[in-house]
DNA sequence: GACACCCTACGACACCTGTAGTAGGCTACC
DNA sequence: GGTAGCCTACTACAGGTGTCGTAGGGTGTC
């Protein structure tokens, strides 16, 4: 089977997420940035990590001067898009509705993500008004 | 540290999500259903599945007859929040707003489900009037 | 009471992930 | 051109999880 990039553990995901906020760096840059959150760890170990997740696909590298640099190509709505479509497989067979409830009776939302959400439910509404081919 | 009942792997989750179905079960019977949903997996598999999950405090099993009945601790709602909660952190530092969005944009939802949606947002949105700390 | 079943306890093993050490290569500088 | 530093490749190892096999103990039936 290809890698699923949905599969990742703990570490790498931290990894990857600080790469996201690089956007492209070098081991030590993101060795670094991680010692920076109080994330005590390794050289070898975000070595490790990213090399895996090149394997994955999830990051890509690039020889330039002195280093290798990283950069994420699984974008972080990627991720998330895969850790809720299994979240939702695995918990409510397909089902998303349920989830959302779920998430939205957990969580307080600002007022300007109630307002997206309007919006969007907005959207949505509309777009259900009528049968839709499958995109 | 106490074992963290959200640390399920993909087999435990899917037992659970049997046991959750049938509110009490033995472990023949949960055998059976798996294997009519396809799942091929071997007797001792699922015992064991189910001997860790115990271990974890996820479900508690009595002696009762001839064979052992186990009973869901973590409801499925617990679970749904625990994931919920780690995804959110790991993914978003602890807003929960994107996730929702993300979610909406990704899933199609019924009317029903809207309506709902709906409800709840009004709920929310009543209970947010007042000034809120934080950014 | 021997056989057929079903049940649980243990042990096993492979793969994945987190974590890191070591070896060996390139660069820069005195 | 030797030394200090940084970089990558390779190796290792422990703990968790998925998956079973086997051993051994009840129970019911000829």
């Amino acid at each position: 089977m290809a890698p699923r990039e949905s599969d990742l553990g703990t570490a790498e995901l931290e990894v990857l997420k600080a790469l996201w906020e690089r956007r492209r760096a070098t081991v030590r840059q993101l060795l670094n940035q991680l010692h920076e959150q109080g994330r005590r760890v390794a050289y070898t170990t975000v070595l490790t990590v990213l090399t895996r997740l090149e394997q994955k696909g999830v990051v890509k590298s690039d020889k330039s001067g002195m280093a290798y640099v990283y950069r994420p190509i699984l974008t972080r709505a990627n991720v998330t898009k895969s850790r809720l479509r299994s979240l939702i497989e695995q918990l409510y067979d397909g089902a998303a509705g349920p989830l959302v409830l779920q998430l939205m009776r957990e969580k307080k939302f600002s007022a300007d993500e109630i307002a997206e959400l309007q919006k969007l439910i907005d959207q949505v509404d509309r777009k259900g008004k009528r049968p839709k081919p499958g995109s």
